[in-house]
This record gives structure tokens, C-alpha cells and sequence, in this order.
DNA sequence: CTGAGCGTTCAAAGATCTCTGAAACTCGAC
DNA sequence: GTCGAGTTTCAGAGATCTTTGAACGCTCAG
């Protein structure tokens, strides 16, 4: 049978494995333990030296890694009553909201077609190639930040 | 007045600007520098040694940034025709395909949610945070590989 | 005002990843 | 079957990025 102990364990395990992929696929990997950590913890919030403690890395990783994530909207410091810590949080939304920032790089991407299209015209082999990734991205960045609001609506209406 | 050799400058200058943005967020630089090089040519394909001049990067490397550009569907090896150089070229509908690849990584969201889930079940904090989470990611699941066919659709009716 | 507790910064150590250069290999032409 | 252009592989060099650990600074309690 699971006690507490078990599941805090297990789901130390799953974050990890989660942090892994998630800096294989360009994250850092400090940042990305931090950010699991948080996901999987079965508190509210963590301070700066819960992580360090059950992380086992050093207070300058957690403070670094800490003010990676909080720009891009994943995890939130939370006033702490009484207490001069600081608290973290993952925010309500995050995924949405980590998925949103895409559209940044979405936007890059027309730009370097409009750019190149701008040199070469949109004839020949090159203009119609960045002809179509202007097309893409185009396309992209507009039904993404729209879908991305109808996930919200629906989620919120079901949690009501 | 632009001559042919400013026009390719200029592309080169573009590509590579392109190349940093793309290599800042994960992709490695030479992989990017090569994919960007295909994507700016005025040319149809470029072969092995065209990448090592204009690149100024060795045969090595041209060879590691391909193999890794050719599982994912950007680039593909031409037959070239009377001769035993490869020959490359960027693909037709490269950025949807790179995009549709996500899935995969969206899969890997759902499936970390579900596992956590399976641990600490839906109730409490945790259990509240992973629901959401597999709830979004299987929502994008669904909807970016619609999007993607939906793009497609509609660029293949406005080509024809 | 002073001290304790925390967070942040930064230089240096360390780990990781990437490129080069050369050797090995492949495959078509003759 | 041999030659040779061209590609791939791989060990070592080099560049890059990360973490640590300690010093510094800030803020609140007393």
C-alpha cells in the first residue's frame, strides 16, 4: 500500500524523468527541475530551500534557475506571511501560457521569410520557398494564440 | 542596384541571422547554419561541398548537421543524376512537417500528466495541477495536428 | 541601530557538447 | 578488379555553457 513517503518518492521520480525530456528538448536542466519540482510537489508552494534541499544543487542554481522562469510565466513568487523566504509557485495556466510565448518565435519566423522576400522577390526557388514559410507562420500565428484562448474558455467553463 | 552577387550576399546575411535566432532557441548552431543555407539558396539543391565553402565548416560537420536535418523531414538527399555527389534540398512543406513533429513531444506531456496522476490521483493540489496539465496537452494534441492539415489544405488550393 | 537570515552575484572549476582533421569506407566508372 | 571522388566516422582539441561556493547586500526583528 502507499503512505505519503511512497508517493512523495514516486513522484520525485516522474519529475525527474520529466525534467529530462524537458532538457533534451533545449531546456536547461537545472531550470527544468526546478519547474518540475514544483509541478509534481504535493505543496501549495516551495522556497528556495526546499529545492536546494531536495534537488541537492546549490542556492545560486535555484536562484538562477528561479529567475528563468518566473519572465516566461510558469512559476510565481508568492508573498510569504511572516516569513522573509520566498515562496514559489507553479501558476494556474502556465502550459498556456509557456505556449503562448511561441508566438514570439512564430513571429520571427515570418519575419526572416518577409526579410528574405524582400531581397529576392517572391519568383524563383527561393521566393516561392519563403514564400510558403511566410505563408506558414502567417497562418500559424494567428489560429495558435486563437486556439489557445478557446482551451481556456473550455477548461474554465468545465471547472465551473 | 541589386546584381546577382549582392542578392546572394545579402540572403547569406539573412540566413544566418536567421541561423542564431534558431540555434538560441535549442536547435544546434551548425545544424541551423546548414538548414537556413539550403533555405536562402537560389539554388534548386546544394550539394556536401557547396554547405563546406559558403559555410566554412568542415566535411564533418556537414555530414553530422544533414543526418540530423533528414529524420526530421526539412531537408532531403536528391539522386543526383551522372554524379556521385549527394545533393540537397529543403522540402516542400518542411515547416508543417517540423511542426507536426511536436506531437510527439506533446505526447510526452500528456503521458508525464497521466503518470502523475496514476500516482497522487486527481484530488489535492497535485492532483488538480496534473489535470489541468493533461487536459491542455491532450487538447493540443488534437487541435495542432487539425491545424496543421487545415493549413496545408488551404495552401495546396491557393497553389493550384 | 545591529544582527541574523536569505537571496543574489560572480569568478573559477567542471562538465558537456561540437568541430576539426584524418583515416576508413562506399560506390560508380573505367 | 582497381581507382578515385566523395562521404562518414571518430578521437582529440576547443569552445560553450553550468554549477558551485563564497562574498556581498538587502530586509526585518528586536
Amino acid at each position: 500500500m502507499h503512505d505519503a513517503e511512497d508517493v512523495d518518492q514516486e513522484l520525485r521520480e516522474h519529475a525527474e524523468k520529466l525534467a529530462l525530456t524537458l532538457s533534451q528538448g533545449g531546456m536547461q536542466k537545472t531550470t527544468a527541475r526546478v519547474m518540475t519540482a514544483l509541478l509534481f510537489s504535493r505543496h501549495e508552494t516551495m522556497t528556495a530551500g526546499e529545492l536546494c534541499e531536495s534537488l541537492r544543487i546549490s542556492s545560486g542554481a535555484v536562484s538562477g534557475a528561479v529567475n528563468q522562469l518566473i519572465p516566461t510565466g510558469m512559476i510565481e513568487r508568492v508573498p510569504a506571511p511572516g516569513s522573509r523566504r520566498d515562496h514559489y509557485r507553479f501558476r494556474k495556466h502556465a502550459w498556456a501560457t509557456l505556449m503562448g510565448n511561441q508566438n514570439t518565435l512564430l513571429a520571427s519566423m515570418w519575419d526572416a521569410a518577409a526579410g528574405g522576400i524582400k531581397i529576392a522577390g517572391r519568383e524563383g526557388v527561393v521566393g516561392l520557398r519563403l514564400d510558403e514559410m511566410q505563408d506558414f507562420y502567417g497562418f500559424m500565428q494567428r489560429e495558435m494564440a486563437a486556439l489557445i484562448d478557446r482551451w481556456r474558455e473550455q477548461y474554465d467553463a468545465g471547472q465551473a
